[in-house]
DNA sequence: GTATCTATATATAATAT
DNA sequence: TATATTATATATAGATA
């Protein structure tokens, strides 16, 4: 990318070491911006110079922010791997530094609350947004999970129940068992546990979806299904 | 840098922004690496999509320890504005409450951003989902809202630049002037910062919103808009 | 340390697979 | 989506001021 091709290496002289430092620097603190506007995403970039010199880029000059995010990111992660001593090393972060972390994930928890809007640009509104949508998809996957498996047991159950009295009575009319076909709209999330066609709503915020009444009443989840 | 020069603003169409967004942050993370090698530099870069997946590198695998050092150094710049009372309110939680409290909201947070959701019951998904579903339109209400208001500030500038104009030049056949009026469109929220028809996603998470094109070119926003 | 000037090396946009 | 191709746009090495 220059005269010379260059090994990738700790540049041994001392002055090209530093004048590349300096170019290659402001280079990824343009990309680190570039990338963050042209793709929608939030980069926080740190560098220190080896003589410790602080530079750094963070999208909407948020960055604890985003270092808040980062760590609950790879702390779940962690959690996956190793939840034996869930302390030790935070154990001892500063009082002041807790405080300040707590704060912040405080002031985050509150707008995915959708409260204290006001401050945050529309950039920042934006990423909200996708975040909550894709974190509603994930909910609503898990609650359509949940609600076939127990699904699955009461069909169960209910043929079990079929194959008892086929037993003790003699076998009378097999038609008319108590086996019943599930209708699809059940495999599908819904806005609310109201089962309303298995459509999600169409604006999926505006309201919540139970405008439309149920198309059958039978559709409805019996309330024993709410218990989990 | 590739066939065609690109502007630095939002990418609008989906695929491509993606497909750029995988690029570049190649890209970025080999520069990250390669000023870090060369220069004899400390880099922590934290890259997280627009829907939230994250990526990251970081001078010898310890983006924990460039982080403190991070904030040591920040953290020192603030006491220089304000060392007055760094204390008075909270001071006297003590340290296990105040982990404590961390850790349940960042169990919380996690909720909300639609991970760790196994050891959720139903009800307790159905009453995360009614809470995202009302945050969601809040943001989506605020979010209308700071477009008005440039729309509103965009507006009176067109209407004096039509003045000036007006002065300057004869009066000449004023039904074509440059009034415009707004689509009903531009007044509801979409889940994408492309005015696409204000219709939200069907879904509401399934993706951007992005898939039909704007109707009129016209009515996308303009880049200063983007910045607030 | 910074800034400017080339010649090259790289990155990547547009496109197709 | 992931990768491959290719024409261009950028980044930057090396030199100099």
């Amino acid at each position: 990318m220059g005269r010379g091709k260059v090994e990738l290496k700790r540049i041994e002289n001392k002055i090209s070491r530093q004048v590349t430092f300096s170019k290659r620097r402001s280079g990824l603190l343009k990309k680190a911006n570039e990338i963050s506007v042209l793709c929608d995403a939030e980069v926080a970039l740190i560098v220190f110079s080896a003589k410790g010199k602080l530079f750094e880029y963070s999208t909407d000059t948020s960055m604890e922010r985003i270092i808040e995010k980062y760590e609950r990111h790879s702390y779940a992660e962690k959690n996956h791997t190793m939840n034996s001593k869930p302390k030790e090393n935070n154990l001892c972060i500063e009082h002041p530094k807790l405080m300040a972390r707590l704060e912040v994930l405080q002031r985050n928890m509150r707008n995915y609350e959708g409260e204290d809007l006001d401050p945050l640009s529309l950039r920042e509104l934006q990423s909200l947004q996708q975040q909550l949508d894709s974190a509603l998809k994930r909910i609503r996957t898990r609650k359509n999970q949940l609600m076939q498996e127990s699904i699955s047991v009461l069909q169960k159950k209910v043929k079990e129940k079929e194959k008892q009295e086929e037993q003790q009575q003699e076998p009378l009319l097999p038609q008319t068992s108590l086996t019943f076909t599930l209708p699809p709209q059940l495999l599908h999330g819904t806005s609310s546990l109201t089962i309303c066609g298995g459509q999600e709503p169409t604006t999926g915020a505006e309201e919540d979806g139970n405008r439309a009444p149920p198309r059958d009443p039978n559709t409805r989840i019996p309330p024993w299904l709410l218990r989990h």
